[in-house]
DNA sequence: CCGCAAAGTTACTCATGAGTAACTTTGCGT
DNA sequence: ACGCAAAGTTACTCATGAGTAACTTTGCGG
């Protein structure tokens, strides 16, 4: 530990000099800073009605400098959906090794989506009509969002078959759940009484345990 | 039946002059027609993909005719919503000399609920980001959406109270309700293979059983 | 018949905001 | 030192579409 020879460029001092590494670096993190920034504003104020100038203010540069890194308003709406997309299709990929049921798998998927809604970027996939998007992008996004569908629909399929969950009309389940779910964008308050992890956890117990109550003793299986 | 005599001015012929009564009627309907062509368009292409020059086209007529009907673009798109809200608010009032049990009436109101979502003007409830809005037409409008919500929560803890509803968070379980149903604005699409009425009882369905199975034996009350 | 009021038209104004042109600054590689 | 390329700036263009002004048409009421 604390090796008196600096190796090589690792060790970063104040250096006022930055590496050519770190310099690609620093250009990724200001387009996240963009896209973060927009997200923001796009949420609270819509789509619409949020400018370029707007996002450019809050990060103290003007609009000239955004199209350094994105090519078009549309663009960046696109990516900030993106990112969260691919938060959700992260939550769903099958984790390889697990043996856990379909159910399990579920709520396991219910509660990071849910809580991927309460996130900047997750939000803008619910809060911004796709319709602001330029044909192609749309379609990607919807590439994407088929995508989330298939994985939710396959999860269902297999734990109706393990018998974890019961048999339903899989296409209305999905719909359902990513409709529960997305709804979370729109009512989530960062100031509220909930955090995002209770939100996820209750949303998903509703989800499961429906509103019909249990036969009368066991309605909530206590483990 | 078939009197000879022409009751005062009840039988109309196809007679070219109005009476006062019909020429303030033509106006509502003339009025009616805007909003359901906007409503259309609107959840075709998006608010802000629309002008009112496209609204007007599709009546064969020109933008500044609205304007005898509508104040302003906005308001259009308010009354829209508020159709919409209306049918929903009033699929939420508890008829009076009913003793269905909460889930009962809980059913209803969600069947009827969905169905109003496959309809232009409870699409665009959904459809349409509130920020579109004037901030006074968004208070009302928040304002009908929140005594909906008031109903929904109040029939689910009618239900807790009487057992036909297993207690739950109330407002969760009314959040992802709304959710679930607002959704079907995004997915339906008239020509596909589900009509509304079985949207509306799949997914009831679902909300009402859950994903989780029922005890070995009875899991679906087939009665 | 006259005239008014409602319903429509054509032909604009006018604000907004996305996107661009052209220039400046900064920092690094040679 | 030189120069280039990336990052930013100021100062525009330019399309779009909401809303309006001012005129025409139509149909009914006195």
């Amino acid at each position: 530990m604390a090796p008196p020879k600096p190796t090589a460029a690792a060790m970063a001092d104040p250096s006022p000099w930055r590496s050519p590494a770190q310099r690609g670096r620093d250009r990724a993190l200001k387009r996240e800073a963009v896209l973060k920034a927009a997200a923001r504003l796009f949420n609270e104020k819509g789509f619409h009605a949020t400018s370029l100038d707007d996002v450019a203010r809050q990060l103290n540069v003007t609009k000239p400098t955004l199209y350094h890194y994105f090519r078009s308003k549309d663009d960046v709406l696109f990516e900030c959906c993106r990112m969260g997309l691919e938060m959700i299709e992260a939550a769903a990929a099958p984790l390889p090794g697990s043996q856990a049921s379909g159910l399990e798998r579920l709520r396991a998927l219910m509660e990071q989506y849910a809580e991927a809604m309460t996130m900047d970027f997750g939000m803008s996939i619910s809060r911004t009509p796709d319709t602001a998007l330029s044909p192609e992008n749309r379609a990607e996004l919807r590439r994407l969002k088929a995508q989330i569908d298939r994985a939710l629909r396959g999860v269902i399929q297999s734990g109706i078959e393990d018998g974890s969950i019961a048999p339903c009309d899989v296409r209305t389940a999905a719909f359902a759940i990513a409709g529960a779910l997305n709804a979370i964008a729109h009512w989530y308050k960062p100031d509220g009484p909930l955090a995002p992890a209770e939100i996820a956890r209750q949303t998903a117990d509703f989800l499961i345990q429906g509103l019909a109550p249990r036969t009368p003793e066991r309605r909530l299986p206590k483990r």
